[in-house]
DNA sequence: CTATGTATATTCACTGGTGAGTATACATGA
DNA sequence: TCATGTATACTCACCAGTGAATATACATAG
């Protein structure tokens, strides 16, 4: 493992459990075992390390969810509810914190344009891409999609995983009987 | 209008246009037009400030849901609807910057015993209990929170209003026709 | 009706600490 | 000997919170 793969598993650690502002570079550098001018060797700042940071988690995170699918029994719905469900068992460990993705766009609200910023949107539409194409309407995905996302922001809020099983059954509705007939 | 409440205020309009963290209390101090001292005689911290400041906030906030719904013509999904509607058309204006209370949550995530959450659950639930009064159904109620909120996210991610439409149009369906006959 | 005391409200100037980022030098393998 | 990588030791800006003093208002005792 190089050394630039070190420091960006420390920052991805330490980004995710207490937040992209919260942690300092010298923080980084002590958990990669490295002198903070090394990192700056191999990043140009603390931005762009943010913005490694979520683009590393884009490919893992949408095959999480494929896998999710791919294991689960049954029809779409039930398909669409055991993302949800395997969810809520993440969220049940202690060191569950959210989505990465959404947690780094509110830290970064000032800055519209970051880098990190395009990563996560970029994510965020792999997934919606995903669901379209598995449930064969962009509406239904995008509903998905938004329940999803509530339910990280309302699970991280009052700690209760159950928001994510309430969601994934609203998930699992809407996916069984699409508003408008089928429409990618 | 005593110190107080201008102290108050300028931190309000920084919070939410900046987030909790990127403001400094000297910011708020002079936009407050009084000095650093005047500031903490007022208040023992600045985090008791972003708990004053999320406080504030609940009544109003819900009160601007129960107008809209009220004023919406039509059927329950309808008045639903309309909320969603009301939203997007806010957060059309470019100063919108998605919910105080859910992005304070991220910012504070390493504090959940922070005043602020504690303020933030709080007023989540009001309008949770408010939605499951006039929808008659727990379950549907927070179908629609989680929808709201994932709204929020996502039209701040990905600064596209439509989302809360198409969110609108879940409630809607969701309202329409709960899962299990009418139980509070 | 003045002198003294006290609570409220405010200011200026400061501190200890931390933040991101850098100047410079040293090592070592191709 | 040159490119790559690492370390020590720094700069400079900012930030939450404080010490000490002051202004103002309003008591009430002499």
């Amino acid at each position: 493992m190089t050394t630039k793969d070190r420091i960006l598993e420390a920052a991805a650690k330490l980004f995710y459990r207490e937040g992209v502002r919260a942690v300092s570079v010298d923080a980084i550098a002590e958990q990669a075992g490295v002198t903070k001018r090394t990192l700056y060797y191999h990043f140009r700042s603390k931005d762009d390390l943010i913005a490694a940071y979520l683009e590393g988690r884009d490919q893992p995170n949408l095959a999480l969810f494929q896998r999710w699918f791919a294991e689960a029994e049954g029809g779409l719905p039930e398909k669409i509810e055991a993302i949800f469900r395997n969810l809520a068992k993440s969220a049940r460990h202690p060191a569950w914190k959210g989505c990465g993705f959404l947690r780094t766009s509110v830290e970064l609200v000032e800055f519209p344009g970051h880098p990190a910023l395009v990563a996560g949107r970029a994510h965020k539409k792999h997934v919606e891409d995903w669901l379209s194409e598995v449930t064969g309407d962009r509406q239904t995905a995008r509903q998905i999609i938004l329940l999803m996302d509530g339910a990280f922001a309302v699970v991280l809020l009052h700690r209760d995983p159950s928001y994510l099983e309430t969601a994934g059954a609203a998930a699992a509705r809407l996916a069984a009987a699409p508003a408008q007939p089928a429409s990618t």
